[in-house]
RNA sequence: GGCCGAGUGGCAGAGUGGCCAUGCAGCGGAUUGCAAAUCCGCGUACGUCGGUUCGAUUCCGGCCUCGGCCUCCA
């Protein structure tokens, strides 16, 4: 059983071999980092994730960067407006990042390098690209020469031509052909910039993440990933400078790309003004629900995400966790995710069929009556909800919903008021009492075994 | 204009040439003092028009609708 993983290179779905078993790398590219994140910013993370967690399970060693880009120009903007340093934002946002990323159950990477730590390997890049007459330098610019890269347009499917006529944007005087791109550009003094040969500057845009992996991958990786509006010309332009600073070894071999968030069918996107962010959302939902809801779609579809997709992913989490707290006291069987589970993520990260076996998982846990029977599936359940980086907490702890306030020993108060009420069989009172715990907003359950459990409404 | 993707039951969302997705919500039953939770069961879903086929939601073609990239963007 092999992972497949779909190749935007190739169009196709291809059997996941990496170059060297030993050393597994994948590149995914980052937030830049000015302000908050939106929830569509974090389903790459959120997917590449899970990704992560499942070449983990499989190789016994995995390199995986997500980078920050700390030098941009609406990172510049933003410092201008604010009359402040640029690493004052940059280190806010990356932190806030970090934070959102955490709740959302995002492990760290492997490395997380900032493109301002690595200017002297794109200065060497950018000089190497020069030396083998791919790039040349053009009024203080240095330009990448496209025509002189055959390859070009080959990861977005686009030809030269196609590209120049769609072009919406003025052709510089100084490139020498129309589809060239900006390795580096001058720096006037108010902006940031740091010594070149061509003079005080800053990257272009692209220049940083292929310096990057360089540095901490390598020069051919197994899996570059990010969203999908990066295959141009973001990943293509990676792609032709990678290619050439390296005289011709192949850049990534599989190249993954998410689709997007939409809000009532329409892209979110900063410049739309139609984002959620996820520090707003978080206020109101479990990072963990978000995950969830982020994983509930194929990552290469679109996903409409609105009130609705929360609510019903918290509702599905809400039934999962029930049915572990049913065996809080039952110690779970070191075991397996399910082959069932390993086989839908490893068809193209399927976490949608994930999530029907995470589902299959619940039932029978909830259907089984052995002890024994319990321990083996409380085991494969977590093990299910470990490689999609959910179900891991404790079930107390997810009822006891961190985003509503209330008092819980009013609570047991009036449940123990309630319990003696039904001993005595005064069920009016108990009902009464019932009623009074639901106005403060909670829902209590009694058990089999008489103890009486309570968690909130919605 | 070029390139790309999508249209599945109330909602979300997989998938397949003939049989079941799954979850949420709803309905019925079991259970419960009543509930809640759980379990069992239920709803003849595949944009449209043709074609191929014994048989198509699934393959092919046309059409309609929606979205994305081509500019910063996950």
């Amino acid at each position: 059983m092999s992972l497949i993983l779909y190749n935007t290179l190739t169009r196709t779905k291809e059997a996941f071999t990496p170059a060297d078993p030993a050393r597994v790398t994948m590149y995914v590219c980052g937030p830049t980092v000015y302000n908050y994140a939106h929830i569509g910013n974090a389903r790459p993370a959120v997917v590449f994730d899970v990704l992560f967690r499942l070449l983990q399970a499989r190789y016994p060693k995995v390199v995986y960067a997500r980078n920050y880009t700390d030098v941009d120009d609406k990172i510049n903007a933003a410092a201008k407006e604010q009359n402040i340093a640029i690493e004052v934002i940059t280190r806010k946002f990356m932190a806030v990042y970090q934070e959102d990323m955490a709740a959302l159950g995002v492990l760290t990477p492997t490395v997380e390098p900032c493109a301002t730590h690595h200017i002297a390997e794109m200065v060497a890049m950018i000089e190497a690209l020069v030396a083998k007459g791919h790039a040349y330098e053009a009024e203080g610019h240095v330009l990448f020469n496209v025509p002189s890269f055959e390859g070009y347009g080959q990861l977005s499917g686009r030809n030269r031509d196609d590209m120049i006529a769609g072009a919406r944007v003025e052709v510089a005087p100084y490139k020498k052909d129309p589809a060239d791109f900006v390795l580096w550009k001058p720096s006037t003094p108010d902006l940031p910039g740091w010594d070149s040969p061509w003079g005080r500057g800053r990257p272009g845009w692209h220049i940083e993440c292929s310096a990057m992996i360089e540095k901490h991958l390598g020069e051919t990786i197994d899996i570059h990933g990010g969203g999908h509006d990066l295959i141009f010309p973001h990943h293509e332009n990676e792609l032709a400078q990678g290619t050439c600073a390296h005289g011709g070894a192949p850049y990534a071999r599989v190249w993954m790309h998410n689709g997007f968030l939409t809000m009532s069918r329409e892209k979110m996107s900063k410049s739309l003004g139609n984002i959620k962010t996820v520090h707003e959302l978080l206020a109101d939902a479990p990072g963990e629900a978000l995950r969830w809801a982020l994983l509930s779609a194929h990552y290469r579809q679109p996903l409409d995400w609105s009130d609705e997709t929360v609510t019903q992913a918290k509702r599905t989490l809400d039934g999962a966790y029930r049915a572990l707290e049913a065996v809080a006291s039952i110690n779970a069987k070191a075991t397996q995710a399910p082959a069932a589970m390993l086989e839908a993520l490893d068809d193209d990260l399927n976490t949608p069929r994930a999530m029907a076996e995470i589902a299959a998982s619940v039932k029978a846990l909830n259907s089984a009556s052995d002890a024994g029977e319990k321990a083996r599936l409380k085991g494969e359940l977590l093990a299910a909800g470990a490689l999609l980086g959910v179900l891991q907490q404790n079930p107390a702890d997810w009822f006891a919903d961190q985003t509503k306030a209330v008092d819980g020993a009013q609570i047991e108060a009036l449940i123990a008021d309630r319990n003696a009420a039904r001993k005595a069989r005064d069920f009016k009172e108990a009902d009464r009492l019932r009623t009074a715990i639901a106005a403060i907003g909670v829902v209590i359950e009694d058990r089999p075994d008489g103890t009486t459990k309570w968690r909130m409404a919605e």
